[in-house]
DNA sequence: CCATTTGCTTATCAAATGATAAGTAAAGGG
DNA sequence: CCCTTTACTTATCATTTGATAAGCAAATGG
């Protein structure tokens, strides 16, 4: 396809990355929830509190379509909205405690997949594939 | 989030993986073509000729709807079906000379996004890179 | 042969997602 | 103050995607 190897590498890479994260996070949503809200709920779980403007720029959807589907979320009691004290404009987002039950049990199943998966690895491999970790997020994966 | 760093740092780059690839794949398609069909083309791309069973299993997409997309996909000229001179039943997949054409394109506006990204990566560095890469391909990401 | 399975198609429906226009209230800046 | 910008909401619509039922022709296997 190519005569850049490297290149052909990445993208070899980056599909098996999409393919193995794929098989990891299905079916770990009981809950009725889509894929997109699922996506949302993990963003905030990471990386809350945070505002509708973060999601809407890091989850690449426009503002009325993030502010329905967070509207569905807090419907379906999953997350919750607190306005900010210094800028009454600005909402922060937090996941509700039915929320953190529920992204605990989701992360709880893929670290099972995941540790299922490197679990015949032996300790000085697993180094380097921390190394590895670390060195491709730094340098390629930013 | 959790007491196991690598399982940590796991999801944190793999996060990481989507958001680059996203950002180095939108806007790679002109035509009218939708993020499945795109990602189709890039499948057949990749792994021609296929059948459309293939394709189904690999996307995680039912038969009917590979079915419809396909034929859509036929119709705008970018891919051919062949019949089996075998098994009557199959049909062998692949891309038309339109098809190439439009992948090619894509995929040369991809590797310069990438060149991009390591342009200033010294040699040595590059190698340790796509050890990583071979390392958490076969390790983690298989 | 005939029944069953395989590979695929057609048709239809519901749900999820994306895009746009128009609005509100608060903040900021002359 | 008033004008503009920011942060978000509501409403509406088109498109995409997913799911299901029903069908067909070729192959397979007694």
């Amino acid at each position: 396809m190519d005569k850049n190897p490297l290149f052909h590498k990445f993208v070899a890479f980056t599909a098996a990355v999409h393919q193995v994260t794929h098989e990891m996070t299905k079916d770990v949503k009981f809950e009725a929830i889509t894929p997109v809200q699922y996506k949302i709920l993990e963003y905030i779980a990471i990386s809350q509190p945070v505002t509708l403007s973060e999601i809407s720029d890091c989850m690449h959807m426009s503002m009325p379509n993030t502010s329905r589907e967070l509207r569905k979320l807090n419907e379906k009691q999953l997350c919750e909205k607190i306005t900010d004290g210094e800028d009454r404009r600005k909402q922060f987002i937090r996941l509700s405690e039915k929320g953190e039950a529920l992204m605990n049990e989701a992360f709880q199943r893929i670290e099972s997949r995941f540790v299922q998966r490197i679990k015949n690895i032996p300790e000085a491999e697993l180094k380097e594939i921390e190394r590895a970790l670390d060195l491709l997020h730094s340098k390629v994966f930013y």
